[in-house]
DNA sequence: ACCAAAAGCGCC
DNA sequence: AAAGGGCGCTTTTGGT
């Protein structure tokens, strides 16, 4: 049973999809009602999860399935542009001024209706609808979780990431002052320079001195700086390494990103999850830089009391669905565990490092250095995998789209890009037009031959959520639990990281969550590749703080 | 005073 | 000769 949703100024707009009697025109807290009772097993076709379920889940109430209506339109118009989008289904403006300006066009039920068989005729269009179809379910399955995830929050201990700071910070400092250790350093950075009033945050000013000292640098970058045979190097490189920490993840961040301890709430980390916030079909997230957390604190992630945190990560995804995309048994095989070690174990290349190297060239599309002696290798070795990349980015050169696994379409190249081409293409075109032109259908080509790897692998990571999410929200609620996290006392994702999954779990079905995150792992890989043998192992760890697992 | 771009660096 | 994909965020820079 579908069950669409509008909302409109006093609440919601409900009915069953077909059922032309059964609507009605609901408050907020009616309509939880009825998504805990009557309409507890539908699908929710509506507009925008994101703006829609956080009202549900405020209430306490999951939905099992849903179909976001906007995420799905945005694939199918990628894929081929359809009439007029209504309003109502344009995304959200960005800036907060022109989104008060806009008419507030709120659809009706017989406008879902019609967007909804408007899309499955779309979608029956394409050359492999079932894909497809799979793509959308599993789109908006995302858009569930996101809006989960940011409403049960990552917990996240304030004390402890105070810790890790002063640990390596020194105190936190009165507002306008700099850290102690950051303080010290400088002191010695500049002793060093001979430079006693160098500002130490403005590259500028630091590649003067460092020039004034006699070294030949280019810029300030840390790659730069590494290569340097010099006394200020190291502390150069450890004050930039606090000074990061610092600006992105120090206590100001703190203060503006974790919701300080109360009774009834636990520290806890929100951030927005735009499910494909990239055009690839990765997550972006919006606020508190969710996707950067560096490995130095994540020891501020701290499971409630008598809780766990199950922490996975899928293995060389992106070589393991290309392998799948390919066809390329030989591949598959090499990653039965392991798969760089699996190149190694096939005299493909000499040592691990090597394999990872290449690999990466292959999917990214480098050339330099060693990836160039490596690549060759591969593509004997693996000549159906190496081929699939190529090709994509053969066809990104001529200006073609390309497309994931399930269908997800690249975005075409600009009118600028084409006007480049086309300008190299003419009879009277200068060497240096035809320079650009070459180098700039080989940036696109790159591009595009990154696209179907990343964009199938983050497409194998929504499933793999998926299948986890309806595997966890299974599970009967644990009993005398003294957790504050929602959901009822159960399992339930905290964190997202394009290969990587958080759960937080009770500890007492810790290990069975572990089972379950395998199982999913197994059965995306089913879904989207059927009987190809490719397998997709994870490292899972049972733990308590986040930096204690991988 | 304000804004956009660039530099730099964190993650995958 | 050199040539690596995708992001978000903070700070500085360079402009109006």
């Amino acid at each position: 049973m579908d069950v669409l949703l509008a909302p409109d100024s006093s609440g919601v707009q409900a009915g069953v999809l077909g059922s032309p009697t059964e609507r009605a025109s609901l408050s907020w807290d009616e309509l939880a009602v009825r998504a805990d009772g009557e309409w507890a097993e539908a699908r929710w076709v509506w507009p925008d999860t994101a703006s829609l379920y956080p009202p549900l889940l405020a209430r306490g109430v999951r939905v099992p399935r849903c179909l976001d209506l906007r995420l799905t339109r945005t694939i199918l118009d990628r894929i081929e542009p359809g009439d007029v989008v209504p309003v109502w289904l344009e995304r959200r403006e960005e800036t907060e001024g022109t989104l008060l300006d806009l008419p507030r066009v709120e659809a009706t039920l017989d406008d879902l209706a019609a967007e909804v068989a408007d899309q499955a005729r779309r979608i029956a269009q394409v050359r492999d609808p079932e894909r497809l179809r799979l793509l959308c379910a599993a789109e908006s399955a995302g858009a569930l979780i996101a809006a989960e995830m940011r409403a049960d929050g990552m917990p996240w201990s304030r004390a402890r990431h105070d810790e890790i700071l002063a640990d390596r910070l020194g105190p936190r400092p009165p507002a306008g002052f700099r850290p102690r250790e950051m303080d010290r350093l400088a002191t010695e950075i500049a002793d060093l320079l001979q430079a006693p009033r160098l500002n130490l945050d403005s590259p500028v000013a630091l590649l003067k001195a460092l020039r004034r000292a006699g070294l030949s640098v280019e810029s300030t970058s840390k790659w730069e700086l590494r290569r340097l045979d010099h006394p200020v190097v190291e502390p150069l490189l450890a004050y930039k390494s606090l000074a990061r920490l610092l600006a992105a993840n120090g206590w100001a961040w703190l203060d503006a990103w974790v919701a300080p301890g109360r009774e009834d709430r636990a520290d806890r980390f929100r951030t927005d999850y735009v499910p494909g916030g990239v055009v690839t079909g990765r997550w972006a997230t919006s606020g508190g830089g969710a996707l950067q957390i560096p490995k130095s604190v994540r020891g501020a992630v701290v499971a409630d009391p008598g809780w766990r945190l199950v922490v996975a990560d899928a293995a060389q995804i992106e070589p393991r669905v290309l392998a799948a995309m390919a066809r390329d048994v030989a591949l598959a095989t090499a990653g039965r565990g392991d798969l760089y070690q699996g190149l190694v174990d096939s005299g493909v290349v000499d040592t691990r490092d090597h394999a990872k190297i290449g690999m990466l060239s292959a999917l990214y599309g480098g050339t330099s250095g060693e990836a160039g002696l490596l690549l060759p290798r591969l593509k004997r070795a693996y000549p159906k995998a190496v081929g699939y990349v190529d090709r994509a980015a053969a066809d990104g050169e001529r200006g073609q789209v390309v497309r994931t696994w399930l269908g997800r379409t690249s975005p075409p190249p600009g009118s600028a890009w084409r006007e480049v081409q086309d300008r190299a293409g003419q009879g009277d075109a200068s060497d240096s037009d035809e320079r650009r032109a070459r180098s700039q259908a080989r940036d696109w080509g790159r591009f595009t031959r990154n696209f179907v790897v990343q964009g199938t692998a983050a497409e194998w990571a929504l499933c793999w959520m998926a299948g986890l999410r309806r595997r966890l929200e299974a599970l009967a609620p644990v009993g005398g639990s003294t957790s504050l996290a929602p959901g009822r006392g159960r399992p339930h994702l905290v964190f997202f990281l394009h290969d990587e999954i958080v759960v937080h779990t009770p500890a007492e079905v810790a290990e069975h969550v572990r089972d379950l995150v395998v199982e999913a792992a197994e059965s995306a890989g089913r879904l989207m590749f059927g009987t190809f043998p490719i397998t997709f192992p994870l490292d899972v760890a049972i733990v308590e703080t986040y930096d204690q697992a991988g």
